[in-house]
DNA sequence: AATATATGTCAACATGACTGACGTAAAATC
DNA sequence: GATTTTACGTCAGTCATGTTGACATATATT
């Protein structure tokens, strides 16, 4: 039988490059994640209140049915937390003034700092990373991650994270 | 107002930088997983099943509380997956030989073969985002996602994640 | 013999996703 | 002006996956 992973066979050592850079993704996520999940507990907030007060916070005025195809999920599974957080006075709304039939969403004060507190650990976390790492390193975690991107959507999806 | 934007405050920027690194991720993690669902959805599996699946096929023979311990989950919450994971056939249990309490983990044939089904669309994904940012960006790539990984546990998780 | 550990299991519950159906107001179109 | 489409909300039921807490069983350790 052939010694597939014999240390001379490129296509061995490539699966197992890839394989190890799918873990660490697994890995990282995991972890970069556990920090905002700790202080949202306190507000008895799960990581969906905080996907939404983030892209509101980063999009301030953006419609209902933006948040939903950034999200990608249901409005039924958003209206659930957009509400929450409306009626806890996070997030208001506001009627479109060009087109009344849209809501158009803001972070209050109260939203804002929230958003600022939860932030402010992941940007630490990161900074941490970015620092440790070195700047060509940071430019190559770019590169990488804009190319897990679904293709089709990756221009639009990139214009929104670096345009605001 | 002072203008925090101002294009010379190199603390709005290295804010601004951080934030578009959060949101990267989260996009690039939100797109890398999609593939997999889709393929698991045909088995009527989740992304729970695919994990335990994943880390079973890399650590053969590991053990439940191994399994547990990388998770980061209850064992309740464990098992339900794992119990029907083996119903089904995809994974088997031996008893451990030194210590007879342990359950040792592989996977079965159909689980290979299904391991393999759900890895190969992640790792042709991850294949073409290392080759579009060439060989020094990879590098960064992992530098820095090792950097997000939990400092306490980093060393004992990277060794997990290229030893095999 | 007593205690600790590895695992399994029952039961109840929370979160956040889903589908499907229906309603309402405003815009767009015929 | 009537009709259709769009943006949004909402009710109802389901599913996947996580949680706590309590308890059982076999095996190791002390």
């Amino acid at each position: 039988m052939t010694d597939v992973k014999s240390t001379n066979n490129p296509l061995f050592l490539r699966e197992e490059e890839l394989r190890q850079a799918i873990e660490l993704l697994f890995f990282a996520y995991r972890d970069f994640t556990a920090g905002a999940d700790q202080v949202l507990k306190d507000y008895d907030f799960g990581r969906a209140h905080h996907r939404v007060i983030h892209f509101v916070g980063r999009n301030e005025g953006m419609t209902v049915s933006e948040l939903l195809d950034i999200l990608k999920i249901t409005k039924q599974s958003l209206n659930r937390v957009l509400s929450n957080l409306i009626k806890r006075g996070f997030v208001e709304q506001r009627q479109g003034e060009e087109d009344r039939r849209q809501r158009c969403l803001f972070l209050t004060e109260e939203g804002r700092k929230l958003e600022q507190k939860v932030s402010r650990v992941q940007r630490e976390l990161v900074a941490n990373a970015f620092r440790e790492a070195g700047g060509d390193a940071v430019a190559g975690y770019r590169k990488v991650l804009t190319g897990l991107i679904d293709e089709e959507q990756r221009d639009r999806v990139m214009r929104r994270v670096t345009k605001p």
